[in-house]
DNA sequence: GTAGTACCTAAACCTAACTTTAGGTCAAGC
DNA sequence: GCTTGACCTAAAGTTAGGTTTAGGTACTAC
């Protein structure tokens, strides 16, 4: 069993976060000794999946819905299922966006060490939008799609 | 050129937005006919950027910075690239998070397609925290590393 | 016995990025 | 001449996800 405080410095957040959570329902099952939160293993893995789920850009509201769930056994396994394969989905698509991201990113990183080098942009542009170096070529084409 | 309008339609962003972008100072340039906004290309790839460094995790007040940069021409290529690596880091190591996330993701989906299987968790359980197929705990702990 | 530290609550506050509201201009169509 | 639609502004409102504040309890060290 742990206290805020060391779940704060494990996780390494705020323990003004791991109340708010509480009372935003995410521990539906937190127990407390006078008055004081007890963590236990369960609460340690709900702040992974907590984790998780944020990273993957659930709402809070959301992610409490889901551990109403999981108190309510077996009869939500298919909600729960589905709600990770949506999840799975999102962050699917999130990371192709973001490898388009990367690749105008990629082309801007060459675009001003050229323009660091000449001094000016003049050369570039008369290679754009079609006459650019292979590589370069493919980094544009992918940011302008 | 193009209206507030054209470009609401062309970058699907409420007009509002752009309206927006433009009082924080994104569109350094932007001119007016009789008070109306004249968008041209050197907006249209200005909001190209903005995209792409919203995208990276950007603030509004950093693009306006990045914008301010371009007005002032070569003195300012140094920055405009360091500006470019570090997103282009920023938005790699996010990949990294999201593969860890989507890992815990795919796990997660595997542990309710098999609950809602057994009926329950009680064979998940069983092979727990090390005994889950060579696929499957290789997902699972490289979510609990 | 008092100073420090870790815990508690309720409620007010904060920030970014928009969005909405209320009011106004101007040109075209009927 | 009046309604419709596209543009404009300033300012107030919204939302999520916390954070801060003000006040209180309880144990430990000196």
């Amino acid at each position: 069993m742990y206290t805020i405080g060391q779940i704060s410095k494990m996780f390494d957040l705020p323990i003004s976060t791991l109340r708010y959570y509480d009372k935003e329902g995410l521990f539906p099952n937190l127990e407390r000794h006078s008055g004081i939160r007890q963590f236990g293993d369960a609460e340690v893995e709900t702040l992974r999946v907590i984790e998780c789920l944020k990273a993957s850009g659930l709402e809070i509201k959301d992610i409490k819905q889901f551990m109403q769930w999981c108190t309510e056994g077996p009869s939500t396994y298919a909600q729960r299922k589905e709600l990770f394969a949506a999840r799975k989905s999102a962050v699917e698509k999130e990371m192709r966006e973001l490898e388009k991201t990367l690749a105008m990113l990629r082309f801007k990183c060459w675009y001003y060490e050229t323009a660091l080098a000449d001094g000016n942009e003049d050369r570039i542009n008369a290679m754009l939008p079609d006459k650019l170096p292979p590589d370069i070529q493919a980094l544009y084409d992918q940011g302008h799609s």
